[in-house]
DNA sequence: ATGCACATACCGACCGGTCGGTCGGTAAGC
DNA sequence: GCTTACCGACCGACCGGTCGGTATGTGCAT
């Protein structure tokens, strides 16, 4: 091990903790209050420390959400992958990714909180990024469709905007059960969305039937 | 006709009218720059008035915003309920109702943009606002599908989920639409849409085909 | 080890600008 | 002369970002 345990912390790392600490406590207050509404005072309040403080580590207010959104986006990315890789056939490879966006999701309301809402909060700059975020997930949902339709197990359609509208109806259930107080487990709607979805791009009833398309990481 | 025509106007008449210019000028100026980025000055220099004017007229800004946001939502809603009630047969009313809002976003792109994205830039008071408009069309939607799934035309679905997900793909898809620069006309995404959750919902593909479901008024 | 010099980390008062809303005044209609 | 419509200077709260100052290391020469 390092040279350096159990002892007081360097001032390198000091620093990175007080960084994290600031980060985390930004992610919260944009999560509870939107980006708008949280005003710089209160993430230093929230990390125990000073707006000063807070301007050492961070530029503006805008570099801390964007690094916020992308290390999130980026997780939430390879976490996809990671699951859809895992699975060879087309159909199973699209149901992992939906399976994991629904449970991660499920898992870290927060962090939906801040992909979906939070941003919406955001003035004219976010429009973009928000935007290229959605582009993000609507695409990965396209390539996938592309797969599936070259290995002819689904019709043959306009994958963009399909990538779109699935994208679309995922977003839109997943804000509701933001939304709402207390929401329904939202791995309960999975079985009907995913049915919903498979059958809107012509995969068979027997085949939307059959769950159990291999173990999921 | 009234006993006061090409004379100059009541009282009563130009306060109306001024009210329906700055009406106007809000309208414009926030699906231009959206709520928060749209100040009481800009809205007032839109209408040729001053901020004091502006102020005689409507107590706050968010007064302005509902009441555009409702008489918005209304009329949209009650054109898609005017073509729905011209169809009897459960597909081709919700198909009507699909096309309604298609076709009148395609033809009014600042309807939507004040419905969708606009709303979005507002803080925490329009969450609740904006909610309470996706519930609104994700129930009419729902309703829909509860009549056709009554008629044994499709299958026998959550229609309270499905049609959260038909409106958050809908949504998308204008969205999208309202975000690029310039977009491909709307109407033209329309039929694959309308095939996309037409066989979502378990239509099968030669009911999906037959496209002419009777004129749309 | 001790003292010095410099960087790092942090503080909070303050600034500049914005913006929703107010208010005293005014002028035209009725 | 009273109400209605309108004006625009002004207020006060808010907020992102700055800046002068401090204190706590950290390295280095003595």
């Amino acid at each position: 091990m390092g040279r350096n345990e159990g002892r007081a912390p360097t001032q390198a790392e000091r620093s990175r903790a007080r960084r994290e600490q600031i980060l985390d406590a930004a992610f919260h207050t944009f999560t509870r209050r939107g980006y708008r509404d949280t005003a710089m005072d209160e993430i230093a309040a929230a990390a125990e420390t000073s707006k000063g403080g807070v301007y050492f580590h961070f530029p503006t207010k805008e570099a801390i959400f964007r690094e916020l959104v992308r290390t999130t986006a980026d997780r939430l990315a390879a976490k996809v992958e990671r699951a859809v890789a895992e699975q060879t056939e087309p159909i199973a490879r699209a149901d992992a990714a939906l399976r994991t966006v629904l449970l991660t999701f499920a898992g870290h309301r927060t962090m939906a909180r801040l992909l979906f809402v939070d941003a919406m909060g955001a003035g004219r700059v976010f429009n973009a990024e928000t935007n290229a975020l959605h582009d993000r997930f609507a695409g990965m949902i396209a390539s996938y469709l592309d797969e599936a339709v070259e290995a002819g197990v689904i019709l043959p359609i306009d994958t963009g905007l399909t990538g779109v509208a699935w994208f679309g109806a995922l977003n839109e259930v997943v804000a509701r059960w933001l939304l709402v107080d207390d929401p329904a487990p939202l791995d309960t709607v999975y079985p009907t969305l995913r049915a919903l979805l498979l059958r809107s791009v012509g995969v068979s009833e027997a085949r939307i039937a059959n769950t159990s398309a291999g173990p999921i990481g």
